[in-house]
DNA sequence: CCGTAGACAACTCAGCGGGGTTTGTAAACG
DNA sequence: CGTTTACAAACCCCGCTGAGTTGTCTACGG
C-alpha cells in the first residue's frame, strides 16, 4: 500500500505540530511538554527535539504555521467576492476575528496581549511585530492583486490592512460590546476607507 | 481675600488626588499608599479615607479626571483646527499618542495593557470599557458639534471615534514602527474615513 | 543508520510559611 | 471635624523546597 521508504521521514514533524496544536487548544500553552507530543505522537522524546530543535522553535513553527493558514483563510474569503472589495475585506476580517476568538493559538499568533495566561509570548519577545509584519504585507498583496479597482497603491494598502489588523487585534483583546458590534463597525470603517 | 469658610472644604480631595499623580509618576501606582499621600498633602490618613472612600475608588477618581483632562484637550485642539475635520482630528490624536507615552496614568487610563508592572488594572477590571466608552461618546460629541460640514450621524461619529480609539490604544500597546509611522498612518486613516 | 531508552545537570514553577506593610474600620481624644 | 491610636484581615515579598521540564549525552537495538 504505501511506499517503501520510511514511514515518517518529515511527516512525523507535522504531527507534531499538530499535537501541539491540539494540546494548545485543549489546556494552553503551558500544558505542551516535549514528553506529551512524543506520547501522543509514539515517537521517544529525543525524537522531538530532533524534530524541533527546541521548545522556542516549535512556538516559532506553530506562529508561520497559523499565520500561513490565516493568510490563506483571506485568499479564500476574497476568492468568494471577487468584484467586491469592501464585502471581500469585510468578510475576510469578520472570518478572521471569529476564527480567532474560537482558537487561542490564532489569537496569540495574531499578537494578541502579552502578559495572558500563557508564558507563549515571553518567548517570541524576540520578534513580536515580525510576524503581523509579515501576514500584513502578505494580506495586502492578496487584496492589491484581487482588487485592483480600488486605486491604492502597494504601500497604501499595507498601510490600510495594518490599520484593520489593529483594529481586529483590538477588538480580539477587548471585546467591548457583541461581535455583532465588532464586525459592524469593521464593516463601516472598511466601507468608508475604500469609497 | 478669601471665603472665610473652612480652608480645605473639598479642596483637599485635589490635592491627594494630585499628589496620587505624583507618585504614581515617579514611582508607578505600587507606590501609591493611603499613608504617604495623607504625610505628603498634610493631612491623617483617616482623612483620607474619609474623602476618597478606598483605594478602588481613588483609582476610579484618577480614571475620571485623566479621562476629563483628554477630553478637554482633544477640544482645544479641535478648536485650534476650526472648519479643518482631518486637520483636527490628525491634531487630537496625535497629541493624545504623545500625552500617553509620556504619562503612564494615561496609558493605563485609556485602557493599555493589562499585565503591567503595576497592578493598576486588577482594581478596575470590573468595568474596563465604561471609561473609555463614556471618553469616545465625549469625543465624538465635540467632534460632531464642531465639524458640522462632515456628514456623519451621531452614532456614526461614534463609530468612527472608537475606531480611532482603539487604534490609537494598538499603537500605545505595540508601537511597532516610529511614533512617525503611527501619526502617519492615523493622518491616512483619519482623512480617508472623513472624506 | 536511525530511532529508542535511560541518565543527567540546569532551569522553571507552584506551594509554603514568615515577616513586614497596607488596608479598612473603630474607638477615644482635641 | 479632624487627629491620633489601635487592631484584624488582607496583601506582598522572600527564601525555601520538591516536582516537573528542558536540553544534551551516551548506550542500546532493529
Amino acid at each position: 500500500m504505501n511506499a517503501v521508504t520510511h514511514p515518517a521521514p518529515a511527516r512525523t514533524r507535522e504531527k507534531l505540530l499538530a499535537a501541539a496544536a491540539d494540546v494548545i487548544e485543549a489546556d494552553g500553552w503551558a500544558a505542551v511538554t516535549m514528553g506529551k507530543l512524543a506520547g501522543r505522537v509514539g515517537v521517544s522524546r529525543q525524537t522531538v527535539y530532533n524534530e524541533l530543535g527546541s521548545k522556542a522553535e516549535l512556538a516559532k513553527a506553530l506562529m508561520l504555521r497559523e499565520t500561513d493558514r490565516f493568510v490563506a483563510r483571506v485568499t479564500d474569503d476574497v476568492a468568494a467576492h471577487p468584484g467586491d472589495p469592501v464585502g471581500g475585506v469585510t468578510a475576510a476580517f469578520r472570518h478572521t476575528l471569529e476564527a480567532a476568538r474560537a482558537n487561542p493559538l490564532l489569537e496569540i499568533a495574531l499578537g494578541g496581549q502579552q502578559g495572558g495566561r500563557d508564558d507563549f509570548l515571553p518567548l517570541l519577545t524576540s520578534q513580536p511585530e515580525a510576524v503581523i509584519e509579515r501576514a500584513v504585507d502578505a494580506v495586502a498583496a492578496v487584496f492589491a492583486r484581487r482588487y485592483p479597482g480600488v486605486r491604492l497603491t502597494a504601500s497604501e494598502w499595507a498601510v490600510a490592512v495594518e490599520a484593520w489588523m489593529r483594529l481586529l487585534l483590538s477588538h480580539l483583546v477587548q471585546p467591548s460590546g457583541s461581535a455583532e458590534h465588532a464586525v459592524g463597525q469593521m464593516r463601516w470603517v472598511i466601507g468608508r476607507m475604500l469609497a
